[in-house]
DNA sequence: GTGAAAGCGCTAACAA
DNA sequence: TTGTTAGCGCTTTCAC
């Protein structure tokens, strides 16, 4: 305890001013005169004064501060988010605060909305799946946009990646280059974004009169280590497909371990897909064809609209949707010859492996 | 606007008690009988009271949140501390915010501190290199416990890793193995911990005997994409290495790609390690040998520090450090075995191309 | 253009 | 065990 961090009395009784007069010099308000302001701000700056936002909350006003709710901090996908939102909102002169829902359900969705309500002027709430939170966060009367989550309850606006074109354009990808067994490899049922993936996939292999087998759906939960272990499980199929589209480049990592594992090259033997276009995608050894989600474009659209929320326009019934775009890197080449026009009934596993053995 | 959220005030008035009351049962502090506590508790919970945490903290008392500063969102690194701390703090009963300092400096490091410290209990700055915030962390009369970075000025605890103990690991088990040219490839010379990194790395190679060729000694930015440049670079000395350590994981990462684009196998013709153990280690392929940051030990002993301090304790001047532990995987073997014992004057490289070509 | 008063929701400190 | 008073730092409202 040395001294109290200066506040604005101190700054109003060094101006000789009132509290109200330093308050609107500050803040940028109207009713000062230009040379009281100026003589306001040196003062403030001076002693180093730095508002504070909690009494500035308190006292029924905004204070700058945008609250992001995330479900995790370890994936790509939300740090690319939460990265994009925080350069928007600075430049909105607004400072973010993250909250990461927790792990484990024992805190109630609601008191978290409470205390992100209390901190902030609005929230952007990345929440893929069909999240109880929504519930919490209609209750709270405060600006919210939801990232990656129409969701069918057109409570609050929201931005999100055109999934289901996404989805389409990694499927025509592979159809061009001749793949006709094309497996997919989905996640959660829960996140509607997955969900569209999976009918863009189905729906574009009907558009390209390929032949649609249940057996190549298969279901993991996003996660590399799930992906690998169900990507082995399709790889051991008596008549395995020649690429794999899976719902976010996570698992696409997955999946080529596996691949490997099996003794078996990407591209050459299996094409792999993924979907998000995180950095380690390009890193990635082979660097990853993938679909790309515009982060940075979503996360500041989010951010504005946000921002025009809490500026009190109306934002309620807006769905904004960015299309996806395919980025083809090295995980993705031509079907196996043999399998390039017509599906043979004979298993083509033993040829496959013997090209390999070369 | 529909309706204002509950206060303090509704609960007491409906339970027929004071404020104070109200607020003294509500949380857990003596002077409350048992049956006003549970009436009050029950009616708080049944109009969905939750304490506004803002006005909590401005009236001077504690608001159970703790602050964690952090410079980037977008490494396993900060997400696993981040993690760990949001776990032990729950587990003491408090929240977490996370405020991640702004790649562009614009704003200045003292506004940002300043805003922490009016929102939180206490913080805890992951600073892995000798920031400005130091100084402004200084000025804030507030606990705060640094990871990863002991500091020259020990100004405040902090926990960390054995870095120089860690590194020297490293070694250790690549001379077992054989290896007798050993390169490192550090990061960022700022960073504290790297710099110890680099300590252990040359006295552990002193220890054993080993030559020490400053050529073997590069230097990176902790990111893979540069370690992937730096390392091919090594790669193509007339005598390169045959086992390389890297700084952290993400560097190994770029080393692995590189040692591939040049046709080389890991582990049979290098070996890599890297450090941290970031979960992305292990789902690697190969999967990698690396020095193990205990990160949920660390994140949770910064927090008790906190807490305690927090409490009131003084730990001004308490360094903890957590030992590091070797993790042998995939990505670390024996030396060839032509240069196993001495290093033959002959550049070694052809020998090792026709191997790989097998 | 400027200021005074009141209050945001809560908790210390002191009564009773 | 309970209540009263005062005030955290700011902004609103209304007066001058």
């Amino acid at each position: 305890m040395t001294k109290q961090n200066p506040t604005l009395a101190d700054v109003a009784r060094l101006a000789g001013v009132s509290q109200m007069t330093a308050s609107r010099a500050l803040n940028g308000r109207p009713g000062v005169s230009r040379e009281t302001r100026d003589e306001i701000t040196r003062i403030a700056s001076d002693i180093g004064y730095v508002v504070n936002r909690t009494a500035q909350k308190l006292s029924g006003g905004r204070n700058g501060i945008i609250g992001i709710i995330t479900p995790t901090l370890d994936t790509q996908f939300s740090s690319e988010l939460i990265l994009g939102a925080g350069r928007a909102a600075r430049a909105g002169g607004c400072e973010v605060l993250v909250y990461t829902l927790s792990d484990d359900d024992r805190r109630t969705h609601h008191d978290v909305m409470g205390l992100m309500r209390q901190f902030s002027d609005g929230l952007l709430a990345i929440l893929p799946r069909e999240s109880l939170c929504l519930d919490s966060l209609a209750s709270a009367n405060l600006p919210v946009v939801v990232i990656d989550q129409r969701g069918t309850l057109n409570r609050f606006p929201s931005v999100s990646v055109d999934n289901y074109g996404g989805a389409q354009l990694a499927v025509d990808h592979l159809a061009e280059l001749g793949h006709r067994r094309i497996a997919y490899l989905g996640g959660d049922e829960l996140i509607e974004g997955v969900r569209d993936r999976q009918r863009g996939y189905h729906d574009a292999l009907i558009r390209h009169g390929l032949p649609h087998d249940p057996e190549l759906v298969v279901t993991g939960d996003l996660s590399q280590i799930t992906a690998f272990e169900v990507a082995s499980g399709l790889l051991a199929m008596p008549e395995p497909p020649t690429a794999i589209f899976t719902a976010n480049d996570q698992s696409a990592f997955g999946v080529i371990a596996a691949v490997r594992e099996a003794g078996l090259r990407v591209p050459n033997d299996i094409s792999v897909i993924g979907f998000d276009d995180i950095p380690m995608a390009e890193q990635f050894h082979p660097a990853l064809t993938t679909v790309r989600q515009p982060f940075q474009q979503m996360a500041s659209s989010a951010v504005n609209t946000l921002l025009s929320q809490i500026a009190g326009f109306d934002a309620a019934s807006q769905r904004i949707t960015f299309p996806a775009e395919l980025v083809v890197r090295d995980s993705t080449g031509p079907a196996p010859l043999e399998l390039r026009r017509a599906v043979p009934a004979q298993a083509p596993r033993k040829s496959r492996m013997q090209r390999n053995g070369l």
